[in-house]
DNA sequence: GTCTGATCATTT
DNA sequence: AAATGATCAGAC
């Protein structure tokens, strides 16, 4: 099983389309790594494996998967019918330090300008092991698609530069939203508030609705 | 604490 | 059932 880094997308895909119908669990026995027993432990399992096997970049960076290929590598849980189970997470919301920001500019542009989409075959409360990886898709956004997610960006982010970061809740967007992001209620960090103060808050991320990634995948598997 | 990887648990 | 708000694990 390789596990270098892919030299063009082409490797990349081949490399992704041959894991299809591999459970998690003996993928990870190729490996020789172990797997979180409980799904409630291991939420980034399936992403963190899928990294490793095609040779991502790990770390934190805010840069996509596969910097060198501009591809950004998400996995996404869907059902046995092929239906989405979750939203998406992109990126980290900036709260603070907000001048000069622009959506071309910004890295929720940079990791949804081309994406590497693995379903994970999956039904609540399966065991983790027992998930199967689905048909790649690999995504970019139609002009279409990118103006919407342009017109999200920016009026979710004129309310944030505006001080307003508690005013937004998951309802605001069409195919994006701002929900948080944090390990538990008391990881605060640093935002822009009313008046223009500094303000403490939750860390929030951008997410892609269900029914947008639905419609990702609806509309790749339709061509195929 | 700040990021990555996400899904869980409760409300609607 | 779907959507929202909250949370789990690990690297640094």
């Amino acid at each position: 099983m390789l596990t270098e880094r892919p030299l063009s997308i082409e490797l990349l895909m081949l490399r992704a389309q041959q894991l299809r119908g591999y459970s998690l669990g003996a993928l990870a026995n190729e490996l020789k790594i172990s797997l979180p027993t409980e799904s409630l432990h291991g939420k980034g399992a399936a992403g963190q494996l899928l990294e490793l096997v095609l040779g991502a970049t790990a770390g934190s960076l805010a840069q996509p998967d596969f910097q060198e290929l501009g591809v950004e590598l998400k996995t996404i849980p869907v059902n046995m019918d092929g239906h989405v189970l979750e939203s998406t997470y992109i990126s980290k919301v900036p709260l603070h330090s907000l001048t000069d920001l622009t959506f071309e500019g910004s890295e929720l542009w940079g990791k949804l300008k081309k994406v590497l989409w693995i379903p994970i075959i999956t039904e609540k409360d399966l065991a983790i092991t027992e998930r199967i990886i689905g048909d790649a898709v690999l995504w970019q956004p139609s002009m279409q698609e990118a103006l919407i997610i342009r017109k999200d960006w920016q009026e979710l982010m004129d309310m944030v530069a505006m001080g307003e970061i508690e005013k937004i809740t998951a309802k605001i967007g069409q195919v994006m939203q701002i929900r948080p992001k944090a390990a538990n209620a008391k990881a605060l960090t640093r935002a822009v508030g009313p008046e223009g103060y500094s303000i403490m808050t939750l860390p929030r991320g951008f997410y892609l609705r269900s029914n947008f990634t639905q419609h990702i995948l609806d509309t790749a598997l339709s061509l195929l």
